[in-house]
DNA sequence: AAATAAATAGAATATAATTCCAAAAAACGG
DNA sequence: CCGTTTTTTGGAATTATATTCTATTTATTT
């Protein structure tokens, strides 16, 4: 992919290197129709410089840069943009900007979601005591459904949406506990407070959030942050709270590979326990 | 697109042209890194003729061409493939598979999604008394996320997810109700059942569910099912959640435009009321 | 402040794309 | 079936574009 190429290489280009970078990165699409000399002045300078930053990116030339964005305009328009919703919207539109918004959530957040931590947390999570889940509003439906999957394999997974009983319980919890805190805004004061009684208490602190500088990210001991733009929504947290799911899914599924066995087990007796429930 | 483009046009193509067009259909990735000479000799024709292709398909130019090209090529590999799970799986592998299986399951949806039903549905719900929402199990979650967004809009909208309760509730309900249910396989006997008998006692019934063939789908006045292929997945009902989630968004919204300016309202008391529970 | 290195603009060159034209092939009309 | 017209084609000429080279400027180092 060209576009991370080009990003990666940005921090060591020349200034005038730079500013065609930046030109590309921000309309990758119009590039791919304009000639070196086109985009040289649209920043400034001469075709050769144009060409000059393509080696330094590790590209050919331009003729061959323009064929690379092409190609990554092309997937990316499968992305298609996220369009603000319009009160004209007929229902078949509406259908297509969520389901949109959705996929670009989801591409996005797999992109920048750090696995190192992951990994950790889903040990973390693996191995503790009990897990204490909190989350309140659109987030306590997620923290529910967390609680309903971990508690699939096995782990002691409980969700408190509550506010009293969540600051009840967080302060129940001891060391080998977990606080696991669900919170689009990442500032919801009523779990903001049970994950800091939480954490007083001794037990180890998740997050989930949309935002990585809200305070439940840079507070908890370990967090994870979705991708969140959401301007264009007349309600926020529409497409955050599915990424949310998602994640919460992923580390179901990586906390079962990390034992396998016991987890067929598991999944084998629930099978069996829904058997009759079906028609 | 551009292949399709060529597609048409082949037909009033003359011989030489027929042989360039048919080239390039077949490996449009290669011709992407030729030059017109190039395409040319593997043709057995010569530049010109190329170009002249070209302008018959109604393309500036090779160069324009190429670009076009391009763009297609990278549309064609941005649907990934779903691949199963592995228990050799890592972390970061478990992710991405978690979701591209989001991401397929919400683009299949969207296609298969029947417009002028779920504007049929909006409308109803838009217009119900009072709406009941029955799920159970994962789809519990579900259920009391619906509730919560359509309680949003103002809309009488109310989860039970507890057997008995559904049950006595959808005994209770009457003409001008609305009976929600959701169930993934569509055959949750709680649901149906509960669907039965809200049907019987004159309420209109709504189904959501991934399978179309399913007694839910089937016997509901009106249905809305996603796409679903889960065969790859160890626990199902994975990605479907996220599906049902984004059908219920998209509903809510449709709903919402049908009153816009009541939505508007109800969203800015809302707002206000979200305010003093954040930091 | 001098020396060295890096960066840049513009001229020069090369390459590829595009246009133009004449020859060849096919279609048409008597 | 032959001459005429139209269409198609290949290759030369032209143009546009990309690329390389070089002198100049700018920044950095000692």
């Amino acid at each position: 992919m060209i576009i991370p190429k080009i990003h990666n290489a940005f921090a060591h280009l020349t200034e005038t290197e730079q500013k065609i970078a930046s030109y590309i990165l921000e309309v990758p699409e119009k590039v791919v129709n304009m000639t070196a000399k086109e985009l040289a002045n649209e920043c400034g300078t001469v075709a050769s410089a144009v060409n000059r930053m393509c080696k330094s990116i590790g590209v050919e030339g331009f003729a061959k840069l323009k064929i690379s964005l092409a190609t990554a305009v092309g997937k990316e328009s499968g992305n298609e943009k996220n369009i603000p919703f319009d009160k004209e919207d007929d229902t078949e539109l509406i259908f297509n900007k969520v389901f949109n918004s959705g996929i670009n959530t989801l591409k996005n957040t797999c992109q920048m979601i750090d696995f190192s931590e992951v990994e950790e947390i889903s040990k973390i999570l693996a191995s503790a005591q009990r897990i204490f889940i909190f989350g309140v509003g659109t987030s306590s439906v997620v923290a529910s459904d967390a609680a309903y999957r971990f508690s699939q394999l096995d782990v002691q997974a409980y969700a408190y949406t509550d506010i009293l009983q969540m600051n009840v319980m967080a302060s129940n919890m001891k060391k080998g506990d977990v606080a696991f805190g669900i919170s689009h805004s990442g500032r919801t004061k009523a779990v903001v407070d049970a994950m800091r009684c939480a954490n007083k208490a001794g037990a180890t602190t998740i997050a989930l959030t949309s935002f990585t500088k809200s305070l439940l990210y840079t507070e908890s001991d370990y967090s994870i942050s979705v991708y969140s733009d959401e301007k264009n929504y007349p309600v926020e947290a529409v497409s955050a709270r599915i990424a949310h799911m998602c994640v919460i899914d992923a580390l179901m599924l990586t906390i079962a590979s990390l034992n396998y066995e016991d987890y067929s087990k598991h999944i084998s007796l629930r099978n069996a326990a829904l058997d009759g429930i079906r028609y």
